[in-house]
DNA sequence: TATAAAATTTAGGCTTCCCTAAAAGAGAAA
DNA sequence: TTTCTCTTTTAGGGAAGCCTAAATTTTATA
């Protein structure tokens, strides 16, 4: 048991690669780390050593290791991470496979809580069940597939999800103060050619047409 | 001079803050770099020491550090990594702007080109003039700032630029396929309820409602 | 221009993370 | 159960990054 500090990212993918390989359930052993990680087995061994003194796994010497519930709370963490990362290299931006998983596999260390819950809420995923750390592979392409529209095309009395704002910091920062950010719920109570009447948490605004063209709405 | 091994986070660092204490063009000295990256003026030392052994700086004891053409290079693609990863964390995502900064300035050591060249077609930018390395800060508010719709919602004959899928990597390789991918120009020939025939500068190629409504297309 | 103050570098120490080589332990076969 | 093999750990070493304390150089001032 230790301090809070930051894990290093050689640490983190320590853990990482203990979960990986403790699918079974068993102790993992030296070896089988040295050969993922590609380390040599005396460095896995120093590692995990470190890992044990910070509690985050179970190390008996000569007997492998397995994580610790904290450990285990770490890697969850982790593999979240990873995943969102992957998902938005590969499907937002079209990144190839390989390329997506090897950066991802870098960000993933480097990623807040923050940061962590907006992506997911970019992707579409509730954070709310993301918090659980059940959803690890999400499938994108469920029964009804969401559809998205820029505010500026939304009809009437419709509820949506806000998905993206096209905007600056300062417009986005306005537009937040009336409860329309990434991941709020908000209903188009009304518009003509010029001005758009929307119900949000934080009560009802106007946006003029251009604004709205650049607010992205998910069904 | 040296090897091509990639730059350690700190190592680029201190070439960023050296870049940006080089304001005036004169050579910038132990005690500013040390008061900005927050280490002791020995580490500072022994840092622009290795940088100077590798050929990016050029440093003299006694007499503060300018960086080469090469480090000079370096300076510019990790700042606009960090421009770009700013821009998307605030403006994308809606991350406050000290937590952006701050999770931007650790992935910017860990971006790929090819990751930096997506994420910048994302952003709207034309990776043509970015490869130039001028555009360091562009205003997203230009006169006639752009529009956004999906292509479900675009007008026939009508041109523009594919922003965004909402896809699983599955539907967007087909999709690129078939040149519709990020940063692509497309035209909308013709369109009926159910399908949707679009102009690419591979062909020409239909395309379901559906799928036509996970596409984001920029005027 | 001498000299004191300030800036910078050198020297030496510590931790992390990586290695190789040698020692020690575990497990299986005779 | 004893021994042989395979796994794992310990021992010792190196580079990167960070530090403090002690030189050393520069610079500003008397």
């Amino acid at each position: 048991m230790a301090s809070m500090d930051a894990l290093s990212e050689s640490a983190e993918m320590m853990i990482k690669n203990i979960n990986e390989l403790a699918a079974d359930g068993k102790r993992v052993r030296t070896s089988d780390l040295a050969a993922k990680t590609k380390l040599k087995p005396a460095t896995v061994t120093e590692m995990i050593q470190r890992l044990g003194d910070l509690g985050l796994v179970d190390y008996e010497a000569y007997h492998g290791v397995h994580l610790t519930k904290q450990g285990q709370h770490v890697a969850d963490v982790i593999e979240h991470r990873f995943n969102i990362l992957e998902r938005f290299l590969t499907e937002i931006l079209g990144v190839e496979t390989n390329e997506a998983s090897e950066v991802a596999c870098r960000m993933e260390h480097v990623l807040t809580r923050d940061v962590e819950h907006k992506l997911t809420t970019f992707l579409g995923i509730d954070p709310k069940k993301e918090s659980e750390l059940f959803c690890h592979k999400i499938n994108i392409n469920e029964n009804d597939s969401p559809k998205y529209l820029p505010l500026s095309n939304y009809s009437k009395g419709k509820k949506g999800t806000v998905k993206l704002i096209f905007e600056d910091e300062h417009l986005s920062k306005i537009l937040k103060e009336q409860g329309i950010r990434p991941g709020n719920k908000i209903m188009l109570k009304n518009n003509d050619e010029k001005v758009y009447n929307v119900e949000t948490d934080k009560g009802n605004f106007s946006i003029d047409r251009k604004t709205a063209s650049k607010i992205i709405i998910q069904n």
